[in-house]
DNA sequence: CCAAGTGTTCGTTAGTTGACGAATACACGA
DNA sequence: TCGTGTATTCGTCAACTAACGAACACTTGG
């Protein structure tokens, strides 16, 4: 199986991560994430296609905001990188989530 | 003189707002603003032309990030609207101007 | 081995973005 | 009124984005 790229907590981008957070489906995915972590892809509640689902991972994984791991049957277990992300910019995601969750 | 629109605390969007900061020229111009208010367009060390800043502004203060009024000789006064955000989302742009000022 | 289940990748398409220069609009001072 | 300074608007362009279906890759159960 092929690798998936997640990148160190010191190569962190401010500008990629609110990037990533800016999409209101992405910003929903990374709620849920929060919300249930270890969620699997196919158990999100949308109406978006599989693979523009699977490309809205790719942008959350890749700014390192989740890591994606393996799970039964080739399925993708989602688990929240929060706290690395707070090391590196405190408070900028807890404030959003909260915001999210509510609007 | 043409009116700027601004939008009103209630119509803020947060993705909206996410979506501006996530420009690094932008986030840059906002963090300006916010440690020095009332700063006019010019007054930005920047290498982009006029009409690039003048496009970014725009994206600011349609977002609601900042509030442009007119000032001597055509210029426009540059205000944060931090306090404003804030109310509606709270802590996050705080949050991300102190980790865009070290950064 | 085969079929079903889960995601990714690829190719395409329409729309958005960020950049620029040129032209324009407006205020102010000489 | 005529420049000068300040900023916006317009038109253009290349690059990026979000969306989709079809095809592919991989795991697991029968």
């Amino acid at each position: 199986m092929k690798p998936l790229f997640h990148p160190r907590v010191e190569d962190l981008d401010l500008s990629t991560i609110l990037h990533a957070c800016a999409d209101p489906t992405r910003l929903r995915l990374l709620a849920d994430i929060n919300t249930e972590p270890g969620k699997t892809c196919g158990t999100f509640e949308t109406e978006l296609s599989k693979s523009t689902l699977s490309a809205h991972f790719k942008v959350l994984r890749e700014s390192g905001l989740i890591r994606q791991e393996l799970g039964p049957g080739n399925s993708r277990l989602n688990w929240p990188r929060t706290a690395e992300v707070q090391s590196r910019f405190p408070d900028v995601i807890s404030a959003i989530l909260k915001s999210a969750i509510v609007s």
